[in-house]
DNA sequence: TTTAGGG
DNA sequence: CCCTAAA
């Protein structure tokens, strides 16, 4: 049996290289479609339409253990609904492979497995070299490229689109009342297939009837990466799921608003129409409120099998965001004020915090302020966030340095040395449980690049500095101050240069033990760091 | 976990 | 700030 697999499978290569070489030999390719060997003996334990995650290994390695021999029978219930093979792994690959082909292989070839996988679930050879979203059994090529689809789901996508159309324009989580008809409805849809798929002893045959129940949906290409990624996705292959609940998948199109996808098991994924390249596609609702790389994360979770429920929350919470961290900022600023009372109060609220807080609802910020405040009273380390909400993942408010921190960690790189970045935050940043070790470590670098380009900016005078260095950076501020003077009183403040010059004091110190391989990295990108770091102090 | 560096 | 490779 191993030998037949292995020699389809070198056959199966040669065919999928042909194919990546050029020529449509698609009629070539369509037998191999047919998974090999159907097994009667199979107990290939049933999903019945229970919440499986699809990169859930356990699950995965469960079913094939069962299952002695190398073929199987194919496991849609595995690789249903949305799925954009582009960023899978290979070891992801072969799992979708073999839930495809319900055979496991061996062939290491990315572009290969997607294309064989592809044409697997959309029983179609069909298959562009470039995007392998697979869409309920049917590859998007295009969105004009629509498909005719099957009465049944069809109507049931419109009904939950008209459903999301009314429920949700002014919030971004629909009821669960609405989410559970729908896992219901749809779940049993899903289902049949597979019960199809037992009873069939052709594999082949079972495909094509998988597939002539699946092919419903209409063609939606989705994101969920950010912008700067998408133009070099087909090469690295960074587009992922959009919606990965598990076995069973729900995506639905939406026409312009934030809209929700439905998993099937309760799960919903808030998204917006976002502008890709001329493309329409989504991204993840929540993911711009701050940042663009909390979506990875964000989207890890979502690609596993949540529990229903739980997710709603967790969306919630991350549309929240923005208010927890304000909150938090000031929570813990007034834990610093109260540890540390001769410390100058710095910008205990800037005006920047001010805005924020004051663009949350008040129901928002009452709820985040329930959280934090039950987790007061032991906040000298980092236990300033409610674990829920630290689970989220959130991307740190952007949070200024202040003099008085600059001023320890330039005091602390003295005591310590440049690096012991762990040391100097348990000594001199406890109080400050926004500054991680690694915060510290780039506020350093910061600094080292400010402190070198004020010294090469003028060769001595520290009377000009004030006016002259990094002169693009302190017009920059001059002109923020005039415009908003009153909303932002304090703008940025240059770091003072006598700062400065300690830090370059102690960056050619610390040089002169550990050489410094990059100096001129630090140097180099012109006054641009400088003014990144915006360092502002009151 | 902590550091170092790139993004 | 984030993300990761190394250590």
């Amino acid at each position: 049996m191993l030998e037949k697999v292995k020699k389809e499978e070198r056959l199966r290569l040669s065919v999928g290289e042909r194919r990546h070489k050029g020529e449509n030999s698609s009629q070539k390719a369509v037998p191999q479609l047919s998974p090999p060997a159907n097994d009667s003996s199979n107990n290939q334990s049933e999903t019945s339409g229970k919440c499986l995650k699809f990169s859930d290994r356990a699950a995965i390695a469960k079913s094939s253990s069962s299952v002695t021999f190398i073929s199987s029978k194919p496991d849609f219930s595995k690789i249903k609904g949305e799925i954009c093979l582009d960023n899978l792994s290979i070891k992801e690959l072969h799992e979708t492979f073999r839930a495809t082909f319900g055979r496991e292989t061996t062939v290491k070839d990315k572009l290969w497995l997607k294309r064989r996988i592809a044409m697997g679930l959309t029983n179609s050879c069909d298959v562009p070299t470039t995007s392998f979203t697979i869409i309920n059994n049917t590859l998007v090529k295009n969105v004009s490229e629509e498909e005719e689809c099957g009465m049944q789901q069809s109507e049931e996508a419109i009904k939950v689109d008209e459903k999301i159309n009314r429920s949700c324009e002014d919030s971004p989580i629909i009821s669960l009342d609405d989410q559970h008809r729908d896992v219901s409805s749809s779940g049993k849809r899903e289902r049949e297939p597979e019960e199809h798929e037992l009873k069939n002893e052709s594999p082949h045959t079972e495909i094509t009837e998988q597939t002539a129940a699946k092919r419903v949906r209409k063609p939606t290409r989705r994101y969920i990466e950010e912008l700067s990624e998408t133009d070099t996705r087909e090469l690295n292959g960074r587009s992922v799921l959009a919606v990965k609940t598990g076995g069973h998948c729900q995506s639905l199109r939406s026409h312009d608003q934030p809209f929700q996808n439905i998993g099937l098991d309760g799960t919903t994924v808030v998204t917006r129409e976002d502008s890709f390249g001329g493309s329409g596609v989504q991204v993840p609702f929540v993911s711009r409120v701050r940042g663009g790389r909390r979506p990875r994360k964000n989207f890890v979770s979502l690609l596993n099998c949540h529990p229903s429920g739980s997710m709603a929350a967790e969306l919630i919470t991350n549309a929240l965001e923005v208010c927890v961290s304000q909150q938090e900022s000031e929570n813990v600023e007034i834990a610093v004020k109260d540890t540390l009372p001769s410390e100058q109060h710095e910008q205990l609220v800037n005006s920047e915090t001010e805005e924020m807080v004051n663009s949350c609802s008040r129901q928002q910020l009452q709820s985040v302020e329930l959280k934090n405040l039950g987790s007061r009273g032991n906040d000298s380390d980092d236990v300033t966030m409610e674990p829920s909400v630290k689970g989220a993942e959130r991307r740190k408010h952007h949070r200024a340095w202040s003099l008085s921190e600059v001023t320890k960690l330039v005091e602390g790189v003295s005591r310590y040395g440049a690096g012991k970045w762990s040391e100097i935050k348990r000594v001199a940043f406890a109080p400050y449980s926004y500054r991680t070790s690694v915060d510290l470590k780039d506020k350093w670098r910061n600094l080292l690049r400010a402190s070198f380009a004020l010294t090469l900016a003028d060769k001595g005078d520290l009377t000009k500095y004030r006016s002259t260095t990094s002169s693009a950076s302190n017009q920059a501020n001059r002109e923020c101050l005039i415009q908003d003077k009153n909303l932002r009183k304090q703008a940025v403040a240059p770091i003072p240069t006598p700062i400065l010059l300690r830090v370059r004091e102690l960056a050619e110190k610390h040089l002169q033990t550990t050489p410094h391989p990059s100096i001129s990295k630090l140097v180099s990108p012109s006054a641009r760091t400088v003014e990144d770091d915006r360092s502002g102090y009151l």
